[in-house]
DNA sequence: CAGTGGTCTAGACCACCCT
DNA sequence: GGGTGGTCTAGACCACTGT
């Protein structure tokens, strides 16, 4: 039942019975739940949170709506849109999820007389009980731009925000290109995925409001990842 | 501004409004859109609606809201795109290569009561000997929007044009989602190519200048198109 | 017809952010 | 403090689906 005392709001306590009562077998795969009308006695709450309630989690791919008919069940997969460079962490916390890296490599690396600091990090959201990774990232940090970056720890702080606050650097824009790849059998491990299914992979180069490189970047993104985008015409 | 006489709902002729003027550059990236109580004076509805409208643009990935600050748009905006949908034609030329396009499906298609012309083309350029098939393209135009774009050939004509021309209608932006995928026999025979290469399918829905939705489209990217954008961070 | 979700109104109180 | 979004209440009327 619901806590009115609790901080968590109603909407989300909410969520949390139907997902669970999803996972448990309650309601089963394309089975219809109890409609809006029937969860607001059952609940004890207006139509509104039953609405977001279900809102989310339809978006979520987990119920569809059908005028006329009810609330079913659809289990599959769960997408995510996040193609973005400008913040992992703030994507997940708008998704009211935790954010997570680990740090894969970390070393100085000289290419053509520049040293770089090579980061690569797998990057994925925690929820409740598991972790799922959802890309791996490359990075090349010039060092001539950000000296000494290489004490700081990006399994903790985010590297933009380290670029923004320490160093004053702020990443404008980036140039892009998109590429499908099969994973090969790290890619596969580091992402838990079994499948042969193809991936996408952006390799790039981010720039600063000045017009100066400041990462060289190659993202490969997982099964379970969106990747949307507006654009005109 | 709304129109109440009209069976469109409130918050979509409201998202209208928005996208539009996102896409038009009068919300630019990054910056803030009125307030939820500063468009309940504009537009005359009540918060919910004005949430609804937000909420499904946020979820599209167009704008984010955060608590005690504000609206504001993420728009990444894809600026040079070899890909475009915005007239292979015209990128072609620009090419200085002659575009070709094959009409491999041409029919009417009725789907949940709606009429549409079903159109499945590959194209490609032609240069010198021989002729490159780059994309595939299946389309889906809304009769009820389009009365006897059926009449046209548009292997000759472009698709574009012929709904500007004979239509007075733009097609003005894009949503995409972009996906990577394995090539079926039919896909690789048309596109010519022999190995298990992954290419990259775009999924989407192209707007009028009124956000109408005038195109649902499905490109398929053959192995030598380049798939490059830039974008703001 | 009764039951379902879809849309919308008119409020309320709160937590958060900035100055 | 004043403005912002986040949550929630208590209604209303409508369109659609099934029997």
């Amino acid at each position: 039942m619901l806590n009115r005392n609790d901080y968590t709001p109603l909407y989300v306590q909410l969520q949390n019975i139907i997902r669970n009562d999803i996972m448990s077998g309650k309601y089963k795969d394309g089975e219809m739940i109890p409609s809006e009308a029937q969860m607001m006695k059952l609940y004890d709450v207006t139509r509104t949170t039953i609405r977001k309630a279900v809102a989310d989690l339809v978006n979520e791919g987990l119920l569809v709506q059908a005028q006329g008919k009810g609330i079913f069940v659809t289990l599959r997969e769960v997408k995510h849109n996040i193609w973005n460079f400008s913040g992992f962490t703030d994507y997940a916390n708008k998704k009211h999820e935790t954010p997570i890296s680990h740090v894969i490599e970390h070393k100085i690396e000289t290419i053509d007389g520049e040293s770089y600091l090579k980061l690569v990090r797998t990057r994925g959201i925690q929820n409740a009980s598991n972790t799922s990774w959802l890309t791996i990232d490359h990075s090349l940090i010039p060092l001539a731009i950000f000296p000494g970056i290489d004490q700081y720890d990006f399994s903790q702080f985010s590297l933009y925000s380290t670029m923004m606050d320490k160093y004053k650097v702020r990443p404008h824009n980036a140039m892009l290109q998109i590429i499908p790849i099969i994973g090969d059998a790290t890619t596969k491990s580091l992402l838990q995925y079994e499948e042969d299914t193809p991936l996408l992979k952006a390799v790039g180069t981010v720039y600063s409001d000045d017009g100066v490189i400041i990462e060289k970047v190659e993202v490969i993104y997982g099964p379970n990842v969106d990747f949307k985008m507006a654009t005109t015409i």
